[in-house]
Formats: C-alpha cells, structure tokens, sequence
DNA sequence: GCCGTTTTCGGCCCGACTGTTTTCAGTCG
C-alpha cells in the first residue's frame, strides 16, 4: 500500500505552497486529497490500474496526474518544484504553536531562519521581535510553542485520556453544572487523541472556569477567561473547557467534536440551504433556527442525527440515515483474558466472577501457549490442569466459561500445540508475539488455513506510539480470513487497538468477522472493553459483525460450524 | 486544485482571539 506514502507528499506540498504564499483554496485541495488517501480502506494502486482515480471526490484530473506520475516513475515534478528552494528542516517548524507559514516566510527571508536552532537564536537574540507586525508578546508564545514542540507527538491514548476526562467531568459537576460533555476526538472515540476538549453548558462562565482550573491534578494554568479555560494537568496532557449557554449548547457540541471535515460538508450543504452554521447555533440571517440540541443541527440539514464516531466524512453525511451500530451493551462476553496460569494477576474464578459482576454471559480463558516463554507460556500438561479448573469455577460461579488458547505463531507458520490438543479446545486464537523483524504474512495465512485457528489475536503487532508492528499485508490476511472464515480481533487493550478502524472497516466490507476481546492479564483490564466497542463503532460495524455478540450456544456453534 | 444541470468560471466554512495596529493580519480550532 503507498496510500500513506502519497497522502504524506500531498500534504508537504500543502505546506511548501502555504509556506510561498500560493492561493489558499490550492492548498486545501493537496490537503483535502492527502486526508483522502489516509482515509482510504482501498490500496490506491488498485483504483489506479482501473483507471477511477478520479471517482474520489476531492481527486480531479490534476491530482490524478499527479499520482499517476509517482506511482509510474516514483516521482511527482510537482512535488520537486513545490519544495525546492525551501531549506529542509524548515517547513517542520510550521507545527509550531503560533507558527503560521506567513510569520515563517518572515523569519527565513529577514532573518535567514532554517532550522529549530537558527528559530531559538533569534528568539534569544531579540531579533525575532523586532521584525513588521511582530513584539514580545508573538514571541513568548512562539517560545512557548517550541517548548510542547520539542516534547511532539505525544497523542494520548483514548485508554488514557478517557478516564482521565471522566474524572474532570466528575470534578466540574462539582460546581454545579448539569450538561458537561467531552468533544473533539475523544467524543469520536479516535484511537488516539491530541487535545482534549470538555464542553459545558452555563451562564456563570468565570466561576465555572475558575472552579475547573482548581483540578486537584493542575500542574499549570494556560488560559482562564470567561469563555475558555485552559489546563495541563499533571500528567503532562493539556485540557480546554469552553461554557457556552444552554440554547448554544447542541450546536457548540456538535462544532467542536468534529471532524473538521465532517463540519466542512455540514456548512456548505448549510449554505446551499441559505443557512449558516457556527458554534453558537444555525441561522437563518440573524435568526437562530437550531442549536439548542445537537439533532437539531442536523434535522435542519435534512439529515439524520449521525453517531460522533462516524463523524469523519467518510460517507456518513451522503448516506441518509443512521447505520446500525454496535453498541457496548450487545457485548455479551469477552473471549481474549489471561488468568494466573500464564501472565495474569488473577484465577479463573476470580475472572468468572468479576465477568458475571460486568454481565457478561460467557468468557474465553485464553492462555499464551509455550514459546511465549516470557509471558509464561503454558505447555500441553498446564493447559490440561487448567481446563480442570475451568470446569470447577464454570460450576461454581454459573457462567460459561469457554476453554481456549492464545496461540503462538511461529515463524513457519507452524502452531505451538499440535492439532490434537487443539481439537479440544472451544476457542483457538493465533497471535504473533516473536519475530516482530521479520514479515509475517506468510506465517499468518498459514495459521488462518488452520481448521483449529478460529480467530487472528492482534493482527498488526502495533503498539501505538511505540511500536509499528511486524511487516504484514494486511489485505492479503483479510482476504484469506474471509475465505477460511477466520475471525479476526480488535484487541481492546488501549495501548494496541488492533485491528485498526480502518483495517477493521475493510474487514467488515470483506466479509469477515470480528472479536473483540479485552486481552486482559487483571480484572481492571477487562474494562477496555469498551474502547475496543469505540474501534467497533468508528469502523461502522454493526451487531451482526461482531462475534461476541452472540449467545453462548450461537457462538458455541459458529465456533464448531465455522469451516 | 476541485466542482457543477441554474454555473466550465468563480466560487470554495466560520468565528474568536491575539497582538499589533489605529482598522486589521495572522493563527487557531
């Protein structure tokens, strides 16, 4: 797949004509196109041999062009034109905070400015200040900028950033206040989230911000005013509150969860219609028609409510009505836990027990097999110990509790167990831990051509924002799961989200099912359940996609009758 | 650069904030 590849030159030449000046609607164009490619559950190449380049909206003749010429010659001149003349180094610098590309152009042409350290020098010097339409106040917050700059690309993990934003929900009620909502990505449930924005309806906007910024985990004030507050909690992670008042409240929340884009189409089928839209309602000249509720926002459009997690411009607004979605409660079990036996905190009872707290009606124990020696892989003799044990807490506690194996995938392609021992088991599910150099796509198909293999753990290997994964074709793996009828998981734990929502959506237009299963070694775990259901959402499956929505004799039987 | 049966040209989403200005440009979300 080069779809990343070319949505990352589109957005360079975004930045390289921002940063000469070029009209700003060209810009967005490269923009909108580089978004598109990011977005794009298809391989790029493969709408190019059929010639449909341009059956993308946002892709007209010239962007055609242009991928065709890379992807034929691996070159695009536009690209090369775009960049030339532009130190390297410098256009990185437009993620300053308070960097814009025009006071950019300003500090390279006066001032000869191409790096990080050549901006820093002239901050120190005074130099920077004293250029046209600059002072001390531009710079300080430049200066402030490139301090979060150097610490860069730090997203939090919804897993951090949810409970986290709970906990400040919690603290804000404190003052009184009925409607507190998150926004932004997190309202979205993205994978991972930049800022994170809390909304509140009230008119008493000072006092609620200055309540909110006395949050027992402030390390540091930014911003405190009638309107926005501003924190950085100890953690490191920055927190924006906005209060607007309750007849704003809908329109407000809707405006700032987003997408950008999915906000840019609503306002142009908004003006289509003579209306206008912004934070503060929809409006018919001076008159407010919508923004009290967010439906109202949308049923002014003509449109239906639309789930925030689909809220990406990807179809979601065209398609006319709300796709059935699945929803954390349809979760009836969670089949990917680790007990005691191998590199859990807890015994099989202890998980029953907490699963039947959680209203589960069924859980798979899931043990890494003998190669993961540093989880604690269990050999054939442990797995046997174990199944007795899951018998005797299966009876006491009064929940099904299926017998299955997280099972190592070696580098052949080869199974930890034999089939025999297989057999047994309720639920077998392959996952690569080992070799994580190497491209393990051959050894993933063969797993998937086993009869015994019900399901593929994790399928990336990603940790997010530490580690890429292992190399894998991904289409290739959804393709062969769809023909051996192989599930495949959205591994709930925060830090993997794996499938991702865009491997996860592809796998749903495959055919293909999904679990979702928490991998949890503690009981604490088990309640990422509910980000892996956000993944779920975000990659628009519904209840019938997903596995462990079933009963427990459904699910017993798609386990049996799957080949 | 993209787009369109009211347009093949002339539009393209919107408002706040900030700091630098004496009426507005730049940046952000």
């Amino acid at each position: 797949m080069r779809n990343r590849e070319l949505a990352n030159i589109f957005n360079k030449i975004g930045d390289a004509l921002e940063f000469k000046g070029e009209m700003p609607f060209k810009i967005a164009a490269y923009r909108k196109a580089a978004r598109i490619l990011e977005d794009l559950t298809e391989d790029i190449e493969v709408l190019w041999k059929a010639g449909e380049l341009t059956s993308m909206p946002g892709v007209g003749t010239g962007i055609a062009k242009k991928i065709d010429e890379y992807l034929r010659t691996g070159e695009m001149k536009k690209y090369r034109e775009a960049i030339e003349g532009i130190p390297p180094g410098l256009l990185v610098l437009l993620n300053i905070q308070g960097m814009g590309p025009k006071t950019l152009r300003l500090a390279h042409g006066k001032l000869g400015v191409k790096s990080k350290a050549d901006l820093e020098h002239v901050i120190e010097d005074g130099r920077l200040a004293r250029l046209p339409g600059m002072g001390p106040k531009k710079v300080e917050n430049i200066k402030k900028g490139l301090e979060v700059f150097t610490a860069e690309e730090k997203r939090i993990s919804i897993g951090i950033a949810l409970p986290l934003v709970e906990e400040i929900i919690e603290w804000i009620k404190k003052a009184g206040v009925q409607k507190v909502a998150p926004a932004g990505s997190l309202r979205r449930m993205k994978e991972t989230i930049g800022d994170i924005d809390i909304l509140c309806a009230s008119q008493r906007g000072s006092e609620i911000i200055e309540h909110f910024t006395n949050f027992e985990r402030t390390d540091r004030v930014l911003a405190k005013g009638e309107t926005k507050g501003s924190i950085v909690v100890k953690e490191g992670h920055q927190i924006d509150l906005r209060v607007v008042p309750e007849e704003c409240f809908g329109a407000a929340l809707q405006y700032f969860t987003g997408s950008k884009p999915h906000n840019i189409k609503l306002r142009s089928i908004a003006r289509e219609r003579g209306l206008k839209i912004s934070e503060y309602g929809v409006f018919k000249g001076d008159r407010r028609v919508a923004g009290r509720e967010e439906e109202g926002v949308y049923s002014i459009l003509g449109l239906a409510w639309i789930p925030p997690e689909l809220r990406e411009d990807r179809g979601e607004i065209e398609l006319g009505k709300v796709p059935e979605l699945i929803d954390y409660n349809d979760i009836r079990g969670d089949l990917h836990i680790h007990s005691r036996y191998s590199d859990g905190a807890n015994s099989v009872r202890e998980i029953a027990e907490f699963a039947k707290e959680l209203g589960y009606e069924y859980i798979a124990i899931t043990e890494h097999s003998k190669s993961a020696k540093y989880a604690g892989g269990i050999d054939e003799r442990k797995l046997e110990a174990q199944m007795a044990e899951i018998d005797r807490a299966q009876g006491e506690v009064g929940i099904k509790i299926f017998k299955g194996i997280e099972l190592e995938i070696l580098k052949d392609g080869s199974l930890d167990f034999d089939d025999d021992i297989l057999e047994n088991l309720d639920i077998v599910i392959g996952a690569v831990h080992l070799f994580l150099k190497q491209d393990m796509t051959g050894p993933i198909l063969r797993a998937c051509s086993n009869p015994n293999v019900d399901v593929i753990a994790h399928p990336t290997g990603r940790l997010i924002s530490r580690r890429e994964g292992y190399k894998v074709d991904m289409n290739k793996v959804i393709e062969h799961a769809a023909s051996t009828n192989t599930a495949l998981e959205i591994n709930a734990y925060y830090d993997r989200l794996d499938l991702s929502d865009v491997n996860a959506k592809r796998a749903k237009e495959s055919g293909v099912k999904i679990l979702l299963g928490s991998d949890a070694h503690n009981l604490g775990m088990m309640g990422a359940m509910r980000f892996g259901v956000g993944v779920a959402r975000r990659a628009w499956l519904s209840k019938d996609d997903v596995l462990n929505t079933l009963l427990a004799a459904e699910l017993e039987s798609w386990l049996k009758d799957r080949v």
